[in-house]
DNA sequence: GCCAACGTTGGC
DNA sequence: GCCAACGTTGGC
């Protein structure tokens, strides 16, 4: 089980968006880096990931699950552009926004701090913890069973 | 709208 | 294989 962040703009591909997909879930399409399509590469069925909106909000708004691992990107012409498909699992209570990310001694590291333009993250077990905690979640609900 | 950071491209 | 030029991202 390992932890993630997924980066989107909401004007493009929102969370309202992401939730109105249920359990179907939807294709992480389009991300042409490959950071961030190896991120995807070591993504396994059941890995959660956080829910980021940039550029307007600039939050963490809720929690996704990984439901299909990697497979080639059903947009891009070359299949080497790989994502996987998530679905939405809850929101966060209260978003944690990027300004509180940057305070937080404890999120330091944070790769969505350090190394901003990145569009899909590794994010620590203790990182994930941390963000749950200010998003209003309790340690049950924000981890895996 | 600006600009810094970063990734990619292409000439040599 | 280096590096300058260029394009894109995303915070401010």
């Amino acid at each position: 089980m390992r932890y993630w962040l997924f980066k989107s703009e909401p004007d493009v591909w929102s969370w309202d968006m992401q939730v109105a997909r249920g359990a179907a879930g939807e294709e992480w399409s389009g991300v042409r880096n490959y950071q961030a399509r190896n991120m995807m590469r070591a993504m396994q069925v059941g890995d959660r990931g956080f829910f980021y909106h940039s550029n307007i909000g600039k939050e963490i708004v809720g929690i996704v699950e990984v439901i299909v691992p990697a497979h080639p990107d059903s947009t891009a012409d070359d299949p080497k552009w790989e994502c996987v498909d998530i679905r939405a699992l809850m929101p966060l209570p209260r978003p944690v926004t990027l300004a509180e990310c940057k305070t937080d001694p404890r999120l330091a590291g944070m790769a969505l701090v350090t190394n901003s333009r990145l569009s899909v993250q590794p994010v620590s077990a203790d990182e994930w913890a941390v963000i749950c905690a200010l998003g209003g979640l309790s340690p049950e609900a924000g981890f895996a069973a």
